[in-house]
DNA sequence: TAGATTGTTAATCGATTAACAATC
DNA sequence: TAGATTGTTAATCGATTAACAATC
């Protein structure tokens, strides 16, 4: 029968709650080590990100002993540990479909390259954009998808196009060998295993600051309409 | 003593997780509705959302009991319901902060206004820009900030400066009044209790899922480096 | 009535957190 | 040694889900 995997240390099984905060502190060793500082306590680095520091020092653990009783953590080293469990130590090369106004914004967003990232290639359906050269790269048409994901080897994607256009774009990109998708249509993608999408919607973000604002507007008692309230009625079709 | 708040009904308290998923039902209702579909089961709407159905109707009943044993959910009744709960049956206005790449996209996206929200203002710091016209706004000045939230009632501010920026930005609109803030910065801002700050991070949702794509490459045995990886090793500074 | 589907229960699972022994 | 801080335990809390009684 197969060994077990480690519970704990630079094995596997690190919860998806964590995995979601690593990068978090990873930006903030980040900053730390820009300004200097060389080691730091669980508390210093819970108080940068906003993180309660027992929370902070078990996230921590699922990676392994990083730190030192009684000093604390070297920022560089947990830095890199932290870096490398995440797997972004090297560049992953990515793809932006969809090059409108987000798009543009995705291409142009420098933050990419000192994370673990850089833009390889961008594409759109529309003739029109294939003139256009954007962020140094040119706008290249999306029947190139199969080949630039071959020649790049590309396993990540960006979906930046109007939903109409998400399924097909991402229908394709699966196609073409890449896993892992980040989505800024507002559409629910329907992908096979082993497929990850990740979604960001503006509306629904804004939403839920709606539903929490309204309840400020009314402390007690349900049904009330928020006093910081301004507008007409419109028909909201979400 | 004061009586229990209910512990469901169209009343409080509903789990965040739960409030989160509200916004995703609501734009499947909405294109359900666009279909001229008039009434759906769990089983529906769950697959349309990715949402595991028993999961859906536990969400839907904090709201209170919408549904018709036996038959399902009108369509249309369901959808205003939970627009109502959430609170955009009628246009929050939205002012956003930092006009550059990103902020022109978000200025010209067109869901906010069939999604209950209504950019009433453009601002951005730099004197360069206040030239500009971008969806049909002008970009103002910064400093007309607490003049347009005093005179627009704004409780929901976007921040899209640099992260430098961002901190400064925020302290200023809580200052004017705004209470809930929508962060694209990539830093973490510090905001008085009442304030609510939602993030969201490109760079955050990538390492996400370059963790998983790691681990994909890798399926047996730890430190393996991902199969598809192309590029050179550069300085990662998170 | 028979079939369908909701709303709710209760079991389970995963995440958070205070507390503290280990140890620098 | 005394003080500080990690890494871990265990209690608690919240979210998910299968199952099913209620009821259309």
């Amino acid at each position: 029968m197969p060994a077990e995997a480690p519970s704990r240390g630079p094995g596997r099984d690190i919860p998806e709650a964590t995995v979601a905060r690593l990068p978090v502190y990873l930006r903030a060793l980040t900053a730390l080590e820009e300004r200097g500082i060389g080691t730091c306590s669980s508390e210093d680095l819970a108080a940068a990100t906003g993180v309660n520091s027992a929370k902070l020092r078990k996230d921590l653990s699922y990676l392994g002993s990083y730190g030192t009783r009684g000093v604390g953590y070297d920022v560089d080293y947990l830095r890199y540990q932290i870096a490398r469990e995440i797997g972004v130590t090297q560049d992953w090369p990515v793809i932006i479909v969809g090059i409108g106004n987000l798009g543009h914004a995705l291409a142009n967003y420098s933050g990419f390259r000192s994370r673990g990232f850089r833009v390889v290639a961008l594409l759109d359906a529309a003739p029109e954009r294939h003139r256009e050269q954007v962020a140094g790269l040119p706008v290249r048409p999306f029947d190139e998808l199969e080949d630039i994901v071959d020649q790049q080897q590309v396993a990540i994607g960006v979906i930046a196009t109007p939903a109409v256009a998400a399924q097909d774009v991402a229908d394709r990109m699966v196609a073409s060998g890449i896993t892992s998708i980040l989505n800024f249509a507002p559409t629910v993608l329907s992908v096979p295993d082993g497929v990850d999408v990740r979604k960001v919607d503006l509306s629904i973000e804004l939403q839920i600051l709606a539903y929490h604002e309204q309840r400020k507007g009314a402390p007690e008692e349900g049904g009330q309409r928020p006093s910081r309230r301004a507008g007409t009625a419109a028909g909201v079709t979400a």
